[in-house]
DNA sequence: TTGACATTCAACTGATCAGTTGAATATATT
DNA sequence: AATATATTCAACTGATCAGTTGAATGTCAA
């Protein structure tokens, strides 16, 4: 089951190419926000909020060591996120191909009848 | 490359239960707006809202026949998605393993060093 | 033609989001 | 003690979102 709200704020987090750089850049180890903030064209601040949502979706957690608060990267919400996608796609696919396959069989059964009927 | 917008589009269309929902039923087949709209305890107009989220992220179709807008599920975006996750993912956790195992081979050399310092 | 049906459009509310600026807090440095 | 640094908090703006209601549009059916 896993409540949804939970996928919810993955993807979410997901979902803002800023904050998948500030993922991006925390895979390849830990780093201050201030670290974290500079490459980006806006506020302090602002890369504070962003991390604050990808703390909300426990994609980011934080270290405090005196002022600085070092930030990690952390792959579960993402593993999870990977798998309920995989999934549900198999599914979701499984079940359009039998559809497709019921609708091919029965413009086979009319294709048949109408040749049938009319040679 | 894939303009990174399709992604956050896709994304943030998958980010909401009521347009899970919405792919959901129609991973089984097509059906009409108001047939989607009916299990839910919203107004017809709310979940034409979110039908229009999901068509811009091109995850559902719309055919119109007269008066009636068919809707079909379309794979391809969360084919993307899941790929994107997927390959995404395995850089990030390599990129991780790299650095645990750098971490792992100073704290060896510290233990040795440690060690042979104070026997 | 009249009326019912399927759907969207328009306008509105309340919530959340992304960003800013300025101040506050806490820690480090001199 | 004074100052600089790292970070958040608070308050604000503008945009987008999720939902509502009521009207408009287009099509089917009697």
């Amino acid at each position: 089951m896993s409540a949804p709200r939970t996928l919810d704020r993955t993807l979410l987090a997901l979902a803002d190419p800023t904050r998948r750089a500030i993922l991006q850049r925390l895979s390849a180890g830990e780093a201050r926000v201030t670290e974290v903030a500079r490459p980006f064209d806006m506020s302090l601040n602002a890369v504070s909020k962003h991390i604050l949502v990808l703390e909300r979706a426990r994609l980011v957690k934080r270290r405090r060591v005196g002022r600085d608060h070092f930030l990690s990267y952390r792959p579960e919400p993402l593993d999870a996120a990977a798998q309920w996608i995989a999934e549900t796609r198999t599914f979701w696919a499984s079940r359009l191909d039998t559809l497709e396959r019921l609708l091919r069989e029965e413009d086979e059964a009319e294709r048949t009848r109408t040749s049938t009927d009319t040679p």
